[in-house]
DNA sequence: ATCCTTCGGTACGTTGGCGTAACGAATCGG
DNA sequence: CCGATTCGTTACGCCAACGTACCGAAGGAT
């Protein structure tokens, strides 16, 4: 189940398994809206608006917004910090750990199926 | 310079790539203009607005539009197929190639140097 | 208590993308 | 020739995202 590759072979990779999900007429998000997406479910909580912005590089409206298209989809929430209520923490839903395992599964059926 | 993946490992190299890719303020590609370019840049020629279309099951003006936005910023450009004239070829271009070859050594450098 | 900072969100005007429907130009079939 | 088809684009009204600037709420300092 291990893919490898080197060099222009990684661009591949990701034109197939992009391709593949933009025919499986997914949401076309965009790279800032994949990368918080990402990041919240690969990096250690807690994440705050503000967090994401940094990491990013990107204002803090971008995130907000990026937060509302994502909420709207499904695929993260926001909560209130309790601990200091000026804070708002974004948190993973089932349907966004949905979404990113099966992207996972078109990049390995993407990288072996096709070459 | 081999690089190996297996199961999740494969989203982190996708978010380690964009997540780099959008803070160094590349263009914010939706995921239709990326697959666009990508299958562009590494499909065999010709490519026209109507094949982009199937291949990618999104409709004939969003191609168009996705093409105005992709020549805007220098990354590929449109020319009239002499053989038959209903027809716009896209070609690459200098500036896009030196963009994905960019795009490549990011995900490269983002998969060996996190990890 | 009062200031000041920090947090996320909102307002504003602009820009860009969407899908459906139509369009003109080019080609094909007869 | 001339109708029908195919090609890419444009028109339309709508919705989403942008950056800058500002906002109220919450916390920290003194």
């Amino acid at each position: 189940m291990a893919i490898e590759f080197k060099g222009p072979e990684g661009l591949d990779l990701w034109r197939r398994a992009l391709c593949e999900s933009v025919r499986r007429s997914g949401p076309d998000l965009s790279a800032r809206q994949m990368a918080i997406l990402l990041t919240v479910y690969l990096t250690p909580s807690p994440h705050t608006v503000r967090g994401l912005a940094e990491i990013l590089n990107v204002s803090k409206p971008a995130v907000t917004r990026a937060l509302d298209r994502l909420g709207m989809l499904g695929l993260a929430r926001r909560k209130r910090d309790e601990a200091d209520k000026r804070n708002v923490l974004v948190q993973r839903t089932v349907k966004g750990s949905v979404f990113l395992t099966e992207f996972s599964e078109i990049m390995l059926t993407s990288a072996k199926g096709g070459k």
